[in-house]
DNA sequence: AAGTTTATTGACTCGTCAATCAACAAAAAG
DNA sequence: CTTTTTGTTGATTGACGAGTCAATAAACTT
């Protein structure tokens, strides 16, 4: 029963459930089936619209990157001096919407993607020059010279946080991870006007 | 022509080939059948050894603690105040023998096993609580207090910096990562006797 | 020398899964 | 109302890969 106007919804439930599957599953190894089958269709209809599992992937991907992406976006709209700014971008990256257990586990799997997939490669490299930028932006009025020294850390830091979120027990604590890289921004602005 | 005592450097060699294998493919879905290959032998005497795929990947990933391990007890041994000790720490995460590219990106992928597999899982548990445990043992002399939340925070940071190199294009940057969490250490240990 | 243990592999089984295809259905266009 | 476009799936194909097994052979034991 072929409701017209299908292919955004069908691709966005396929989306969904290819996060939702690889954070359960905690890899990439899910079957194209599985993730069908979680967002109510056939596997067929997946590589229908798709093409291939891959197109999936970076599909999810994509989506995961330009949820971040908005979730800083927003985060920035209120800040107004350099030092809120910095503090909102770091709070987004540690949001209810990007840091869920699913979410941060299929994270790191599509981190591992981008060993093998230069797609993949490639939109990791863009988060990532785009989150560098952004911090050294703010920093370079707070701390001068050492922006681009803290902008990597601070980087490094979100990064490593979230991997071990991936292995926590439990709900991850956004509390929890943000305290963490906010002491290290804390201590870096200390005796900054 | 069977030698006898073939075992413990067969086992051996099909580790130091899944390390080989997983980092140069930058994945876990590598076959036995290449890793038995680099290493020289069949698939079967790869099982016949091992038992099942799972558990060559864990003896590689024990190897590769068991490396690091070493590698900061020696960094640790010439090291006499808590100041010079908690660099040694630091330093030995970066050191030549463990922060090699296949290493690096092996160390990734078990991250992502660690997801899926108890006893991985087990494993990075170790690691991570013995390298708090040091980093705060240390901390606790010089930053009082704060030693916990530095701890977490040189911990995460070293985590990230290496998944981070897992993705840097050529030869990982030694110096690089190092000078990342140096400054942030330096950073903490300021105005401190 | 006969028997046992250790080393080793080619061939095979059995399951899984990505991708394709043929066919069917409903809406839209003509 | 027939043709085309869009949506949808069950069934099938073809490949690949983990794990098993039977067989072979060298060394070691008694």
């Amino acid at each position: 029963m072929p409701k017209l106007g299908a292919e955004p919804i069908r691709r966005a439930a396929l989306v969904k459930a290819t996060i939702e599957t690889v954070g359960e599953a905690g890899s990439l190894e899910v079957t194209v089936a599985q993730i069908a089958r979680r967002a109510g269709m056939s596997s067929a209809l997946a590589h229908h619209y798709f093409g291939s599992k891959e197109q999936i992937f970076l599909a999810a991907m994509r989506s995961i990157l330009t949820l971040y992406g908005a979730e800083v976006r927003g985060a920035l709209a209120t800040a107004q001096d350099p030092e809120s700014r910095l503090r909102a971008i770091v709070a987004a990256s540690f949001a209810a919407g990007s840091f869920r257990r699913e979410t941060i586990s299929a994270w790191l799997n599509f981190y591992v993607l981008a060993q093998t997939n230069a797609e993949a490669h490639r939109l990791l490299r863009v988060y990532q020059r785009r989150l560098r930028s952004n911090l050294r932006h703010d920093l370079r009025v707070l701390v001068g010279p050492r922006a681009e020294a803290v902008a990597r850390g601070l980087g490094a830091m979100i990064d490593g946080v979230y991997i071990r979120a991936a292995l926590a027990d439990g709900a991850p604590d956004r509390r929890y991870a943000l305290d963490i890289v906010t002491e290290y921004l804390d201590r870096e602005l200390e005796g900054t006007p």
